[in-house]
DNA sequence: CGTCTTGCTATACGTGCGTGTAGTGGGCTA
DNA sequence: TAGCCCACTACACGCACGTATAGCAAGACG
C-alpha cells in the first residue's frame, strides 16, 4: 500500500485523491497528479479518459472504502455512530476527502452527504433520541463533522499544533466528542436562545 | 443597497463576495465577476490591481463587516455568542463568504479563524464552563459553524428545502442549537466512547 | 515468428483567463 | 476654451492546463 506496489492506475487515484484532498479539485493539475503518482501525464488520461473522469473514480473509490470501513465496524458489533472519533489515518483521508468533495460539489458527493443523514437519522430513531427535528438534527450534525474534516488545518494551527498529525487530530477529536456529549451553555444563556428563536420563527 | 446606487468598485466587490461565496475562488473567472458587476474587465483591475487584490479587498471588506456586527450585537447588550442563531441576510453570506475563504485557505481568514477562536475561548472561560481543553472546544466549535455555512446548500436538499431559503436556514440553526444546547449520546454510548478515546490516549 | 493488445511517453493543439497597454469620454478647475 | 485627471472600455499577449494524437516497448496468443 505504501507507493511502489501498486498498479500506475492505483498510483495515479490514490495521488489524485490526496491532492484534491489538500488543494480542492481546481488548484490540483493534471500534471501535479502524474508528478505526484511518478508517472506521465497523458497516462492519466489514458486511463481515466478527463480530469473530470478520474474526480469520478475518486469519488466512487473512497465513498466505497467509507462503506467498508462503516461495514467493519458494525461486523465488529461497537455500534459507532459516525461522529464519535476515529483514527485510522486512510479513513481520516477519506473522510476529508469526502469533505472537500463536498465544498467543490458533485452529484455523488451530494448523494453521500444525504445518505450519511438518513444513517444518522435513523440512528437517532433507533436510539430513541428525544429531539423536535431528528432529520434536521442529522443534517446538522453531517455539515458540523463534514466542517471539523474540512477545517483540520486552521484548528491545527489555532491550536498551535501542526497540522496534519494525530495530536492535532486527537486533540480535536476530543474537543468535538466534549462538545457533543455535554450541553454548550449556562442555562440563562441557553433559555435566551431558546427565546430568539421562537420569536423569530413566530415572526416568519 | 440594492445594486445601481452603489459605485463600481463597491458592486465589483459585491460582486465578488457573492460569486467567490457561491463557487470559490477558482471557480470564478474576472469576467465572471464584472458581467455580475456590469462593468467591463478591466476595470477590475484598474481598481483592484489584480485578482489576489480583489480577493484581499473583499476579505477586508467582509471581516471587517463582521466585526462591525459582532459590536452591534455588543452594544445591544445580548451576550450573544458566536454558535448562537443569526438570520440576517448580509450577515449570513458574509459568514459564509468566511467559510469559503478558510477553504480556499488565504492568510486573513487564518487570522481571522484564530481570532474567533481566541474571543470563543474567552467566552468559555468568562462563563466558568467546565471543559478539560477550553481552547480546543473552541477552536472545534468555530470549525463545526464553520462546516454549517459551507455545507449549508447541502444541509438544504438532504431536508428537501430549497437552499439558500430562510427556511431551510432557519431549521438548520434550529437543529444546530439544539446539538449544542443538548447532549447527544446515551450514557452507555457516551461511555464507549470516553473509553475508546482513553484507550487511544494511552497507547498514543 | 507475426500481429494485437496494453501500459506508457512525448509532444502538439486550443483555449480560457489573468494580465498589460492604449485609448476614450466626461466632469472638473482655471 | 484649454488642460487634466479619472473612471472606464477594448483589445492584444502569454501562459497554464486540459485535451488530442502518434508512437514505442513488452507481453500474450495464434
Amino acid at each position: 500500500m505504501s507507493t511502489e506496489d501498486l498498479t500506475a492506475r492505483a498510483r495515479i487515484r490514490d495521488a489524485a485523491i490526496k491532492l484534491f484532498t489538500e488543494r480542492g479539485m481546481e488548484k490540483t493539475s493534471i500534471l501535479d497528479i502524474a508528478e505526484e503518482a511518478g508517472v506521465s501525464g497523458g497516462l492519466i488520461r489514458h486511463h481515466f479518459g478527463s480530469k473530470d473522469g478520474l474526480r469520478e473514480a475518486c469519488d466512487t473509490h473512497v465513498f466505497g472504502e467509507l462503506v467498508k470501513f462503516k461495514e467493519e465496524v458494525l461486523a465488529k458489533g461497537a455500534a459507532n455512530p459516525g461522529f464519535l472519533p476515529t483514527f485510522d489515518a486512510r479513513q481520516l483521508l477519506y473522510r476529508r476527502y469526502m469533505g472537500r468533495a463536498m465544498v467543490d460539489g458533485s452529484a455523488a458527493a451530494q448523494a453521500q452527504f444525504t445518505g450519511i443523514v438518513d444513517e444518522t437519522e435513523r440512528y437517532f430513531r433507533e436510539q430513541g433520541m428525544d429531539m423536535p427535528d431528528p432529520r434536521g438534527a442529522a443534517a446538522a450534525l453531517a455539515a458540523m463533522t463534514g466542517g471539523l474534516m474540512i477545517l483540520q488545518d486552521h484548528v491545527a494551527r489555532a491550536l498551535g499544533e501542526e497540522p496534519g498529525t494525530n495530536e492535532a487530530m486527537l486533540r480535536m477529536s476530543a474537543a468535538a466528542g466534549h462538545l457533543f456529549l455535554n450541553p454548550l451553555a449556562t442555562t440563562e444563556v441557553l433559555e435566551k436562545a431558546r427565546e430568539a428563536l421562537a420569536a423569530y420563527q413566530r415572526k416568519e
